[in-house]
DNA sequence: ATAATTTAAACAAAATTTTGACAGTGTCAA
DNA sequence: TTGACACTGTCAAAATTTTGTTTAAATTAT
């Protein structure tokens, strides 16, 4: 090990300047007059510094930077200079704020139609604003978003409405529902559930309705659009860490690749993960993964209860892990 | 696959030089000088170069574009060169108040790949929010968004991202998009110019980047997402009393259908209403429709010329004056 | 014949080194 | 309060090395 780490010292002093955010000759001032670091050089004299001398100059500027003199921690060890940044850093909390006013539902449907008929975006856009705001989420999705999509599809096999008309919408929901997503704060030890829609299903919102209502009962969600493959849900799952997935299913073509895609999926990860499927299709294929550890989301209610009991039921000891 | 006999390890030199983004004098160099790699030679004494070859170059010109010096890393295994950048855009940066970055897109397109490839949403909005404060429009779109996608296609061939990394990132990025869309204020007697793209084509942050530009340049654009037949783009321009269209075209799969797409738009629009196509494949079929009166957007700075013109050679009377 | 590739050398630009100086701090003693 | 002095970050100059590009001439491919 020791020669190897020898052999590890080839960073240049311009990398290290561009890691730090220290300017090239200042980490050589920091070296010549404190002994900061003590790089290896190269035949022609080049400094050599290895991944520890990054990081250590990395530890030394965040020191500085809290206040502390160069001349008097330039010689610490790694550890205590770490300990001197954790003491230095208090966690502050940030409030939060909820206003939550009562208002009809419908008056703002109305308006969202109206805007969507006359293809008017910023009108859609201010009236599903302003429903976001006097609305509670879950009343937003399923008494105004989810009505605006079925009255659009009722108008559009009627001959009244254009594709162009569910086309000026869907920005405009994607965007509120993801100003929503981002506006909750979460805590930084939220379990995780990843969310998306199943590979060739290409509608998002649902999903992203499904996103932002997860997040709302304090679970951190990571949204992956739509369109993605099972071993690709399974490997975010892994990556992120999360403790459940749920996939939006809007519409489906080719029932037989969904059932298998989903076998796939569960076969993927492991069994104390939850798999959720919901949206409009969900229950006509619920059948034939349910036996599979697949659960149906019936609406979005049902979506906060079964998070709730997954984190509830759970050992206290299995959730650091 | 014509090139299927080529399969194995018959590459020519200006072949990698395309795909790597490296000149030929620059891989011989690379090869003579530091042994960065070792390729074959036909009887006749050209270099033939492998796959992995290929990929070791692409690595090392992410790991020199990090700001290693290429004398240091050039023998270095394909596997030390990929911790290289996995550490690199691991690295956590402290939060650092440091002006002369904020002004330099490329500070913001590495905060950027970081977060992707940690699947941070949180993260990257927060640099792609920094970048949009701190750049202009063009710049944030040129010099940050089009190459975080570009990097991100690239590490994917690489085996170093997974398609999930792509799909934390694209509704961030739409999210920023519309935002900043959304924050541009226009007049009311501004010309209109409605934005999509045509049928079969899903790919839509290129049409908002168009349509963010656009609506700088002081027009009222209409987005309409993705995958919008012919005869609805043309309801559209005629429903809202746009002057022209811009189709977003990010790669191609049926040539024939989109010519064929295109000249029926053509034909179901009045003739002063301008067509516009632009992304990466649309200079692949401009010259099948060039005589239709269909326009190349080479790039996002054409498009703001191109719409100056478009006002400007009208009759005077025609303006809104 | 024209275009590409190869080698080798030369060139120009960028990066790194050392040395030394400078300006803005803060500290301390007179 | 003042002046001396150490601390700290920055800058400049000049020598050297590294690095990417260019040039030239010969060879090979199309």
């Amino acid at each position: 090990m020791k020669n190897s780490d020898k052999l590890n010292n080839y960073i240049s002093i311009k990398y290290v300047a561009n890691r730090t955010g220290l300017s090239t000759h200042l980490i050589r001032v920091w070296e010549s007059r404190y002994q900061a670091v003590s790089p290896e050089r190269t035949g022609s004299n080049r400094r050599l510094y290895s991944e520890a001398d990054v990081i250590r100059l990395q530890l030394l500027k965040n020191v500085v930077d809290t206040g502390h003199s160069i001349s008097q921690v330039a010689k610490l060890s790694s550890d205590a200079l770490m300990r001197l940044i954790n003491r230095h850093f208090a966690a502050d909390h940030k409030p939060q704020s909820d206003f939550q006013r009562q208002s009809d539902p419908s008056y703002h449907l109305d308006l969202a139609l109206k805007a969507v008929l006359q293809l008017d975006a910023e009108k859609l856009e201010y009236a599903l604003t302003q429903a976001s705001v006097n609305l509670t989420k879950l009343k937003l999705i399923n008494e105004v978003i989810t009505p605006l999509g079925k009255k659009i599809g009722e108008f559009w096999r009627q001959g009244e409405l254009k594709i162009i008309n569910e086309h000026i919408a869907t920005p405009v929901i994607r965007s509120v529902l993801w100003n929503l997503l981002r506006s909750i704060d979460i805590c930084g030890d939220a379990p995780r559930i990843v969310v998306a829609t199943p590979v060739n299903h290409h509608h998002d919102l649902g999903a992203l309705a499904i996103a932002l209502i997860a997040r709302e009962s304090g679970w951190r969600s990571s949204f992956f659009g739509s369109n993605l493959p099972a071993n690709e849900i399974a490997a975010a799952v892994k990556r992120t860490n999360a403790r459940a997935v749920a996939l939006s299913i809007t519409f489906c073509l080719n029932h037989l690749q969904l059932v298998a895609e989903l076998q796939k999926l569960r076969r993927y990860l492991h069994d104390d993960i939850a798999v959720f499927i919901g949206g409009q299709s969900a229950a006509t294929i619920i059948d034939s993964v349910d036996g599979n550890g697949v659960q149906l989301l019936k609406d979005l209610n049902s979506l906060n209860s079964a998070l709730d009991y997954l984190l509830n039921s759970r050992p206290i000891g299995e959730i650091g892990q």
